[in-house]
DNA sequence: TCCCGTTGCAACCTTTGCTGTTACGACTGC
DNA sequence: GCAGTCGTAACAGCAAAGGTTGCAACGGGA
């Protein structure tokens, strides 16, 4: 599997504005959590940007601009930014149509969705379960 | 997510092989199960390498050579299948190491590590409910 | 009104993994 | 020896993600 960073670096970059407001300051800026994660701003950007079309954070722009949370970290769950940052399912049909005249391959399709199905509606409800504040609460909790 | 087919594929092959095998034949050709799934032999061969390295297929050379079913449909799972041609974990960390001078950038790898594995363990406990003898029953029931 | 720091976004490149394809050697029953 | 199939290497094509550059838009402050 193609494996995804896209769900580790919404977090981090979410406790991390969840972390630097706790201190006191008003807005992070893409600059300050690139550093931490260490890749490039944009890149923040782009991932912070459909955090925001899904609610999670709200951006300022001008001086002093900046990423600010839209709800607290306990009400956000990383199903939450796993809807937000991962479009497709889990899993994948054929990428061809298989051959339609074939018992198998007439069947498989609707076979694996279904399967599929129940598969990920778990997937979405353990996802559900953490939050981010849990989250935060770990990363602070890791031994030095 | 890079949406991934490889795991549907396989349980097509399965599958294919499984019925071919209660039809009264002994085995079957790769060029066979890559007509049902409308893709090129090879690729089917290199699937079903994988499954024989996992112990759940046989292959034979020769003249009248193809392949067999190593277990029963029934005792064989998805979550066998899964581990056979899934290498990698299903969430990735950062591409590159976050910065260890930062309290996140030190704390989220082994945060997001110990979320992971939790929700990884529930989701080969569904695999594991699912058997290929499942699979089948499923693809026949499609309506026509 | 101008300046400055930051977001928003488009465009492009590189890397990576999967799939498809061709080619050919290895094997085995006839 | 022949024919049919596996085993595997090599390469091309494609798609997605990440990285990079560039620049317009915004908005508070001087």
């Amino acid at each position: 599997m193609s494996a995804n960073s896209r769900l580790t670096l919404a977090a981090h970059a979410l406790a991390w504005i969840g972390l630097y407001q706790r201190q006191g300051h008003e807005v992070a800026t893409s600059e300050q959590i690139a550093t931490s994660a260490n890749t490039n701003p944009v890149v923040i950007r782009r991932l912070l940007g459909e955090l925001r079309r899904a609610g999670l954070v709200e951006s300022r722009r001008g001086v002093g601009a900046g990423w600010s949370l839209a709800r607290e970290l306990e009400s956000m769950t990383l199903l939450d930014v796993y809807e937000a940052v991962e479009p497709g399912p889990l899993f994948a049909m054929h990428r061809t149509t298989p051959d339609q005249g074939c018992v198998v391959g007439y069947g498989i399709q609707p076979a694996m969705q279904g399967i599929y199905e129940g598969i990920e509606e778990t997937l979405r409800h353990e996802l559900a379960r953490v939050t981010l504040e849990n989250v935060l609460r770990d990363v602070l909790a890791a031994p030095r």
